[in-house]
DNA sequence: GACCTGCTGCGGTCTG
């Protein structure tokens, strides 16, 4: 410890402080950003693999430069999660108390009196979410100077958690905005899972200022991957209904027998399936009759019900293995995981490295991640994208990418509108009114989060908000709350920046299993799964929005739906290199080679290096081989230009109607020679574009504007039509 | 269209 150099930038009470809790060292992040931090006059981006201390890397230095430079000093930090705000609590509660800093935690469980007492003597370290952030700044704008007048800086933790989001949006508003009363840049410091393009996360910490970044790699840990491949036999009785698929059930009897007795997480990716995944594993328990080892996790399950499945995992003495969605993805500690099971697809090549970030985390240990995928036995009647074995194919192409390293970067570009509506009327409220010049500098000037947005487009959002009540000009120019601006503002659920389903409480016997989506329907006598079990609906109360239910025995249908997600380009041109080349792909096994196969050999009977549209009878298949955003923005360009079109798995399907296939595709090229129209032309018959909280109250050309920035990628789908008279096509 | 995250102030009742 004695010959770090970055140790005796400490300040001394923090040495002694290690000294007395036995450190051996310190880790590498922390070696290299102690004397970035400690200064405390630069933006620094802290980057390395969980648990590899990158708290302290921030603490230790930020806090040593309150000691020495400014005791009455403050530190913000903000947690996108309450559960991560009560562990740093924990962590950092025993350092400050012996060098007499105080800590406050603030958010929705945290007392009012905890609250009026931080505001009282605003210094030390506070722990916030943006949520809680944003009340604050909303409701008690004439205090907001005051309690942050010492900021010394903001730590971000979990930034990628927050790059591209609405929450990300609003989190860049808010330090923004205090900044701007302050009249002063406090630095801002992130810590991150290591990420791809630090210059995004870079430009997302604080724009138009260089940011110091620190990055440590992941140690080369090694990685064991094998996916296997069940066939679904095809169903005679062609009943409709609960899909019990015998592959269901052998991929269920292959995670018992291979995970058993130690700890692992299972990852099928939706709430519909950690259900009957992890009540057949319960049921193959029983039937061993040892000790259940398997837990479901997931974001409708009861905070009391996914404590237990996170006590099971943190605990030593009896193994757990953890079958879950995105809940265990974040940052919540819940130990060293031997496995990683992946089944089907994973919704990206990021998730599926986040995911696996959790397994092989102790010394010498490879990471081990399990694929499955399962394919419809091929008949007369299989479909073109059952021939292909798009999952399988899909599968693989993200496991290669994951293999080099390569993810999907994060959309920085969404100019999130629905966030500037909630600003705007946030920033109404702390300030108690402002002209419509303030706001325009405060929220979209140089600098600010919605930089970009003309002082047109500025107006014209300005002139709707009032036309629909949410704002209103007093006789001075003042902006104000209208009636409706005031209702939404002066309720709880203003504060966050993102929308989320209505949804059912499941109660039995006055205790709550957790939330169901409101849009099921629901009968009393209907038999249930949730939290790994069979219930039944003994009755479903539409103003409560309560389910009370029994225990029962026997299976029944899961009540979650649905698959869904956006594939990246990079991964479909992954997909058309595995088509066209031929052997082995070492991680697959015997089965899913075979599929691998039998896809390829589709490939070529339908003769698709040769040609970009397939005639599929009442519509034409243009295959792109390009992203999700990209083949959305050809749809909307096809569809503008008179050819009907919508998203397909492997790029735009064209509705023929009474157009021959040679005239779809000479109207196709001639797309080539045309510039791609505005986003105005291009959505003006679009209906359903609103996707986030405020979006209904924005003008349709804003609302068109915002969409498109999220979701379409022009310049690929132009490119791609830009090159279509050079592909082959021998349609 | 998979998944995930978050939330104030006030008025009421009860306890020490």
């Amino acid at each position: 410890m004695t010959a770090s150099t970055a140790f005796h930038l400490l300040d001394e009470r923090i040495q002694r402080f290690l000294w007395v809790e036995q450190w051996e060292a310190l880790r590498d992040v922390q070696e290299l950003a102690i004397p970035l931090i400690v200064a405390g006059d630069q933006d620094v981006i802290v980057a390395a693999a969980t648990a590899a201390g990158k708290t302290e890397a921030a603490f230790l230095p930020a806090l040593t430069h309150l000691l020495q430079h400014n005791p009455a000093g403050l530190i913000v930090y903000v947690s996108p999660l309450k559960a991560l705000i009560n562990d740093q609590f924990g962590r950092l509660e025993r350092l400050c108390e012996t060098l007499e800093i105080p800590v406050w935690p603030w958010h929705g469980d945290v007392s009012s009196s905890v609250k009026s007492r931080f505001l009282k003597k605003p210094s030390g370290v506070l722990l916030i979410t943006p949520e809680s952030l944003e009340a604050m700044l909303c409701n008690r704008g004439t205090a907001v100077a005051g309690a942050f007048s010492n900021a010394v800086y903001f730590v971000v933790d979990e930034l990628h958690a927050f790059i591209g989001s609405e929450r990300g949006k609003q989190l860049q508003s808010l330090m923004h905005r205090i900044d701007s009363v302050l009249g002063r840049q406090v630095p801002r410091i992130g810590l991150s899972a290591t990420l791809g393009d630090m210059q995004l996360a870079a430009t997302f910490l604080r724009s138009g200022r260089p940011v110091a970044i620190v990055e440590t790699g992941s140690g080369g840990a090694t990685l064991k991957v094998l996916v296997k491949g069940f066939e679904e036999p095809a169903r005679l009785d062609k009943a409709p209904g609960p899909n019990d698929g015998l592959s269901t059930t052998a991929i269920a009897r292959d995670l018992f027998t291979n995970l058993r007795g130690s700890n692992n997480l299972v990852f099928p990716n939706s709430r519909r399936e950690v259900e009957r995944y992890a009540h057949l594993l319960s049921g193959l328990c029983e039937e061993a009759r040892i000790a259940n080892e398997f837990w479901p996790h997931h974001g409708s399950l009861s905070r009391e019900i996914r404590n237990d499945t996170e006590v099971a995992l943190k605990q030593k003495d009896r193994p757990a293995t953890a079958v879950c969605t995105s809940t265990l993805e974040l940052g919540i500690d819940i130990g060293a995981v031997k496995s990683v099971a992946q089944i089907g697809p994973p919704p990206s090549v990021a998730s599926l490295r986040q995911r696996l970030g959790r397994s092989g985390r102790r010394r010498g240990e490879s990471a081990i991640l399990r694929g499955f995928v399962i394919e419809d036995a091929l008949g007369s009647q299989s479909t073109f994208s059952s021939q292909l074995r798009l999952d399988v194919v899909e599968i693989a192409a993200s496991i290669s990418l994951l293999l080099e390293n390569w993810f999907e970067p994060p959309v920085t570009h969404g100019a999130h509108l629905s966030t500037l509506v909630q600003q705007l009327l946030s920033v109404i409220a702390q300030y108690g009114g402002m002209n419509a010049s303030s706001a325009y500098r405060l929220l979209c000037g140089s600098g600010a989060p919605f930089e970009g947005l003309s002082p047109a487009m500025f107006t014209e959002l300005l002139r709707h908000l009032g036309q629909e009540k949410i704002l209103q000009q007093d006789g001075s120019g003042l902006l104000l709350h209208g009636p409706r601006g005031d209702q939404l503002v002066n309720h709880y659920t203003f504060y966050a920046a993102f929308l989320n389903d209505e949804e059912f409480r499941v109660v039995t016997g006055g205790k709550a299993l957790g939330t169901l989506p409101v849009h099921q329907l629901l009968v009393a006598g209907q038999r249930i799964l949730f939290a790994g079990r069979t219930w039944l609906v003994e009755s479903v109360n539409d103003s409560d929005k309560t389910i009370f239910v029994t225990p029962s025995k026997g299976g029944a249908p899961p009540l979650f739906s649905g698959t869904g997600g956006r594939i990246h380009s990079r991964v479909r041109q992954r997909m058309r290199e595995l088509y066209r080349g031929s052997g082995l792909v070492r991680f697959l096994d015997p089965t899913a080679q075979r599929f691998l196969d039998e896809g390829r050999l589709a490939y070529q009977g339908l003769a698709l290096d040769e040609r970009w549209l397939v005639d599929q009878g009442p519509y034409c298949l243009l295959l792109t081989w390009l992203g999700d955003a990209a083949n959305e923005a050809l749809a909307c360009r096809l569809s503008a230009a008179g050819l009907p079109s919508a998203l397909a798995p492997l790029g735009v399907e064209v509705t023929k109607g009474d157009l021959r296939t040679e005239v779809i595709i000479e109207r196709v090229m001639a797309l080539a020679h045309e510039a791609m129209p505005g986003v105005d032309d291009l959505l003006a018959e679009a209906k359903n574009l609103q996707r986030q909280k405020w979006d209904w109250a924005l003008p349709p050309k804003l609302l068109r504007a915002t969409y498109a920035s999220l979701n379409l990628d022009l310049d690929e789908a132009q490119g791609w039509l830009a090159s279509v008279h050079s592909l082959p096509n021998d349609a």
